[in-house]
This record gives structure tokens, sequence and C-alpha cells, in this order.
DNA sequence: ACCCACCCCTGGGCGC
DNA sequence: TGCGCCCAGGGGTGGG
């Protein structure tokens, strides 16, 4: 559930506490968590250990510390994954996958990850872009993002507005939650067939998008519970701000109509039935 | 080329 | 009390 904002919360967290320092020693106490290095956590730990952090970036919801060796370690949260910058004298934490030492002897940084569906991977040459996520698109916060690119794009396709939402082939960062808080501002349901909404729509939907990523990111993102936390370990406070997302049964802060839930590709969409209509033809 | 169903995983909550 | 089921869900993969 780490999007956009949570993400970006975590990055601006390992610049200030890990970027110029070099790591000492690497301990992946989960093989999992680097189940995308493919030649194994030994050559993983080998890999890192003696390489200094040049500094901290993103792409959507990816993160990546570029090494002075030129290399970068890469990393996805997945759903549950937290990376700690905490006193090495801190408790083992239940679910830590990896464990980085530094040689300056100061805090430490903690993978930790209780469904394990994140991970690390260092990426070879992957300072400027790693190339395991060179196929994800530019975020709605990348200067370089091109607007009108994605509105052709989005209405090129025959699918749903929320599902094109939540590809990061088309753009990035956007997951459950805030698909569902642009789609309520911009009152689109998420089933509207893409090829029907027209190049205004498209853009004021991808304007909501961009501000309410904005918006979360200045609160320190969405914490539905102790999972989505900083590298203090510091929760956001977006959740508050919600209008659609888990209000179920709750009025609709536009026109007061009972948020609904509905079952979609083994999750939820949160809406307002009257103003986001289902689509005749939903996708 | 594109779309979509499926699968990976754990723990909290709830019904029986 | 305890068991089993559902739910949270991002993204890679493979089938259509």
């Amino acid at each position: 559930m780490p999007e956009l904002p949570e993400v970006e919360v975590v990055r601006l967290g390992l610049e200030k506490g890990v970027a110029g320092r070099t790591i000492a020693k690497v301990d992946v106490h989960h093989d999992r968590a680097v189940r995308r290095h493919t030649a194994g956590a030994r050559d993983f730990a080998d890999l890192l250990r003696g390489r200094t952090v040049l500094a901290a970036r993103r792409r959507g919801k990816y993160l990546w510390l570029p090494l002075d060796s030129g290399d970068a370690l890469t990393g996805h949260l997945g759903m549950s994954g937290q990376l700690l910058v905490v006193p090495a004298s801190k408790p083992i934490e239940a679910h830590l996958r990896i464990r980085f030492a530094f040689t300056d002897e100061g805090r430490e940084l903690r993978f930790v990850d209780q469904r394990t569906f994140g991970g690390l991977q260092v990426v070879a040459a992957g300072a400027e872009l790693p190339s395991t996520i060179a196929h994800i698109a530019r975020d709605p916060l990348d200067p370089e993002f091109d607007d009108e690119q994605f509105v052709r794009r989005l209405r090129a396709k025959t699918s749903g507005v929320k599902r094109a939402l939540l590809d990061q082939t088309l753009v990035s960062g956007i997951g459950n939650i805030y698909a569902d808080e642009a789609l309520w501002r911009a009152e689109l349901h998420g089933g509207r067939p893409t090829e029907l909404v027209t190049k205004p729509k498209a853009r004021e939907l991808l304007s909501h998008a961009r501000d309410v990523l904005t918006e979360s990111l200045a609160q320190g993102g969405t914490s539905f519970d102790a999972l989505y936390v900083s590298t203090e370990g510091v929760s956001g406070l977006f959740e508050r701000s919600l209008h659609a997302y888990g209000r179920e049964g709750e009025p609709c802060d536009r026109c007061g109509t009972p948020i609904r839930r509905e079952a979609w590709m083994n999750r939820s969409s949160y809406s307002c039935p009257r103003c986001q209509p289902r689509p005749r033809y939903p996708r």
C-alpha cells in the first residue's frame, strides 16, 4: 500500500540518513527479500560491502540508491515494506529481512517487511535509472512527465479508467487509495471505458491525481496502520483527508450520499453512487 | 501488441 | 477458545 507519497517520504529519509555513508556489512535474514537479485544473497552482500551511497532516488513506487561503483541498490516496498534508519542497538523487528551496517558505526538501515511482497536488488550500472525499472512510466510529480502523452495513451486503451490509473507503464506512483481519490475528485466511475473519456476530462483526472499525491505528501502520506511509516518510524496523517477510500457507508463530502464499496479485481473500490454513477457498459 | 487472471505472502479480524 | 476463511494488494508472469 505504500504509494508515491509514502515512498517519497521514505526517499527523503534515506537521503538524509544514508546518503554519503559507506556500507560496512550486509546481513540478509530472509532470501525472499532478495529474490529479484538472481545471483543470490551472497552476491548481493558482496556487491554492497565497501560501497558509498551517493543519493536516494525514486520513480513511482520504486526507490534506488546510486552507489560509487556505478551500480544501484534498487527496491520496492511492496505492500508492507519499511526502510528504517535506527540505532544499531535497537532490538530486532519481528519481520527484519535485511540489515545494513555502515563504516561510521552510526545508525543502521533495516529492511523490514511483514508480507514479503517487497524486495531489494543490486542493478549493475543502474545509477541513472536501473534497467529493471526502465519500463515504469514517469510519475505525475516528475517535471518531465508528459501530460499530453498520458492523455493520448489513456484514450488509446481499451480498458477501464481505474485500471489505466493503476497501470504503472502509463503513469506510475498511483495505487488503489489515490486512484479512488482522484476518481472521486474527477466525478468519474473507475469502470468508465478509457476510450470514452474526453481529452479535457482526462487532463482533469490527471490534475486531480497530481493534487492528491501532492497534498498527501505534505501530510507525510497515508498510514492505515503501523505498516506504512517513514525511515524514522513516523506515520503520515493524510488518512483524515480521504474522501472515498475506506469510507463505505459514510456520507459523500460533496452530496451526502453514502459512499459505496464495490468488489473489483480481488480488491475494493470506493466511490459515490451519485457523483460517480456506474457507466452503462463498465470495464 | 495488448489485456487480464493468477500468484506470491502474512497477520488481524470475524463467524461459527 | 480455536479453527478456518476473508481481506489488505503491487507487480511479474504467462495465457489468450
